[in-house]
RNA sequence: GGGCCCGUGGCCAAGUUGGUUACGGCAUCGGCCCUCUAAGCCGAGGAUCCAGGGUUCGAAUCCCUGCGGGCCCGCCA
């Protein structure tokens, strides 16, 4: 029994690496890349260059040897030619079209999805956006990452659990508690958090030290009034958040807070843990004589360093930055055991939507460790970031360390400055503030397209398409590549954007409105260049989404990930059918058979579109 | 002092384990709506790949030296 095929592109390949294997002896797939031009054929092989170097030969004779693979054995190879020192494949279409059409109708919504991952448990932690201010377009950013990261990680097999962590008692709490008490005229007008923001970035010059120190106090020591007042502003701030993250479609499945943390006993637990590793040391004597601290001088970027020593525990008792995140990484992992209460935060519309929060009153075990997680930080966070996991490496836990991914990304910029809280740049730029700017520009249009549609048509059109044009903006870069926020850019509805892809989908929608299409047709007819190009596209869907987190690179200062791909990806298919819709007649082809044919593709690029778009969490709708 | 990221047509930007003619978008110019949604399609012009050296049959890609922009290196948060 061979098992299911759930990616068509990857067939063909295992195909040719068995042929090139076959008639070298050698393992040649690292040797194949996707030729720039469709006249080299669908993969080429570069192999002969480094076997000329070992063999002393000629490259172009060489290739000419490996070309004379007898094609006849492999049913997806139509034909191999040698082009001077390349070794170029050529798909054969017809089964290959076959293949793709089958596993995406046998699939359907879930065509793209593989089983590398099955049976992993992943944390993905985004954004983190402190509760004292809105989210500016920045933490956007961070936000639509993650939350794209875990579909894609959910498509390939992963078990994910979406987090969000929330630090509800650093100082920048106190301060915008003092601005709300001293400051601000109840009731508050307008949005909670972007109303704290504005609070927040006054009470940063005026506030009085020792009443926000006073604050602070009793904010860690829990049960008093002022702690739970600050609760409940971060958690009103919170709801609002999530109002933001609702209309970029950004989900959660559980909240996690710093207050919860302090008051679980997680700490003291994971202390006891990390005084059994030989690798912690109290200092005796010295600038930190008393402190508790790991030396990190095993590791080369750290002997530059001034100090190569890492504190955890401060000499007055208290655990550091990296401290309290070591023990919470114990938790994420399961080194430690579960020591937090749970309740549900909100209800959402589906069963299994529900987002939970870590509480005071609740109930346990909401919660499974995981094997791996990812945490959705800046790059300029590297550092400490890299210092985390190498604590947990000295300390003896390998598995944590090593299962530890930093998700490195570069901010969003004004031009000239960055986004601050304490400052107030964000005003203008929340993420609140450019989707309603991106959803006024879209309304105008669709309500200019849809004379005769009723308002709220037209409101929740606007609603998806501003969304999703500021989602794929921020998607569509690679992470590694400041973007500085112009508007024009932002809210770009033209060429590779998201309202293309939208309007694509609705193309095809369209076309089905009138005509649904058959299961199953003569594909035999579908013969033009733009009709194969969407096949093909179509087979390496799997392969796009299975790359991205294969490709996943762990570097030293940060893991990269290329969601860029999907957007790209998606850009790509809509250009090869807007193509395809402007040269082949659909419903007006010249045979029935050729109408049947052009039915299910639209329908088989329909459905791939649709899978692409929620993955980047665009809505597909059939009319804009 | 040490380290990280980025530099590609006017603007944005993919390609950076070296490999077939540097992928696209915006903007500009020309063409296409009696035919499935023109947020579209077809075509044109526009690139010393920051600079200078080096390695190689071959460099946007690797190495060295600079330049420009952004950032990191606390018992702070």
């Amino acid at each position: 029994m061979t098992e299911p095929v759930l990616n068509p592109w990857e067939q063909f390949r295992q195909q040719v690496v068995r042929a090139l294997h076959e008639i070298s002896g050698k393992d040649l797939g690292g040797f194949l890349g996707r030729p720039a031009k469709p006249e080299h054929g669908d993969l080429g092989c570069t192999a002969a260059f480094s076997l000329a170097k070992e063999q002393r030969g000629n490259p172009a004779e060489i290739a000419k040897e490996l070309a004379k693979i007898d094609t006849s054995r492999f049913s997806l190879i139509q034909k191999v030619v040698a082009q001077g020192p390349y070794v170029n494949f050529y798909i054969s279409i017809k089964p290959y079209r076959q293949l793709v059409i089958d596993t995406l109708q046998r699939l359907g919504e879930q065509y793209g999805r593989s089983e590398t991952f099955q049976g992993i448990r992943a944390v993905v932690e985004y954004p983190a956006v402190n509760p004292n201010n809105p989210w500016h377009i920045g933490h956007a950013r961070n936000a639509v990452l993650g939350d794209t990261m875990a579909r894609v990680l959910g498509m390939v097999g992963y078990d994910v659990t979406r987090m969000d962590y929330i630090n509800d008692l650093g100082l920048q709490i106190a301060v915008v508690y003092w601005g709300l008490k001293h400051l601000a005229k109840e009731p508050l007008k307008g949005k909670y958090d972007q109303a704290l923001g504005r609070i927040y970035v006054e009470a940063h010059q005026k506030h009085d030290k020792a009443q926000v120190e006073r604050y602070l106090q009793l904010m860690e020591k829990g049960t008093n009034e002022v702690a739970k007042e600050v609760r409940a502003m971060s958690e009103r701030c919170l709801r609002a958040h999530h109002k933001t993250a609702a209309r970029l479609d950004v989900q959660h499945d559980l909240l996690v807070w710093e207050s919860d943390i302090a008051h679980s006993g997680l700490f003291a637990e994971a202390l006891d843990k990390i005084l059994e590793s030989p690798n912690i040391k109290r200092l005796t004597e010295g600038e930190k004589a008393g402190c508790l601290i790991v030396d990190l001088s095993a590791y080369e970027e750290f002997r530059q360093l001034k100090d190569t020593e890492k504190i955890l525990i401060r000499s007055n008792g208290v655990a550091t930055y990296t401290g309290k995140d070591v023990a919470f990484h114990f938790w994420k992992f399961g080194i430690i055991k579960d020591p937090f209460l749970y309740r549900q935060f909100r209800r959402k519309r589906g069963e299994n939507q529900t987002l939970w929060t870590t509480t005071q009153k609740g109930k346990p075990g909401r919660f499974t460790p995981a094997n791996v997680i990812f945490n959705v930080i800046g790059m300029p966070q590297s550092f400490p970031q890299r210092t985390v996991y190498l604590v947990l490496e000295t300390l003896g836990y390998t598995d944590a360390s090593e299962g530890y991914y930093h998700l490195a990304y570069e901010f969003v910029t004004l031009p000239g400055k960055r986004f601050s809280g304490r400052r107030g740049t964000w005003i203008g730029f929340s993420t609140d503030a450019v989707v309603r700017e991106a959803t006024r520009r879209a309304r105008r249009e669709v309500k200019a397209r849809n004379p005769n549609e009723s308002p709220k048509f037209y409101r929740q059109v606007a609603e998806s398409i501003g969304a999703a044009a500021v989602r794929y903006s921020l998607l569509k870069v690679a992470v590694e590549k400041q973007i500085t926020f112009r508007w024009n850019e932002m809210l770009n509805f033209d060429g590779n954007a998201a309202p293309y892809l939208m309007y694509t989908h609705a193309r095809a929608s369209s076309i089905l409105r009138k005509q649904s299409a058959p299961k199953t047709a003569n594909l035999d007819v579908l013969s033009t260049s733009h009709e194969i190009e969407i096949v093909k596209l179509i087979g390496r869907f799997p392969d796009i989404i299975l790359g991205i987190v294969e490709g996943m690179q762990r570097e030293k200062w940060g893991t990269r990930i290329e969601l860029f791909k999907l957007a790209e990806y998606a850009y790509k298919l809509s250009v090869a059918f807007n193509s395809f819709y402007n040269h082949c007649p659909v419903l007006k082809a010249e045979s029935k058979d050729l109408i049947a044919a052009r039915l299910l593709l639209v329908d088989a690029c329909s459905q791939v579109l649709r899978n692409a778009l929620t993955l980047l969490g665009i809505h597909p709708l059939e009319r804009i």
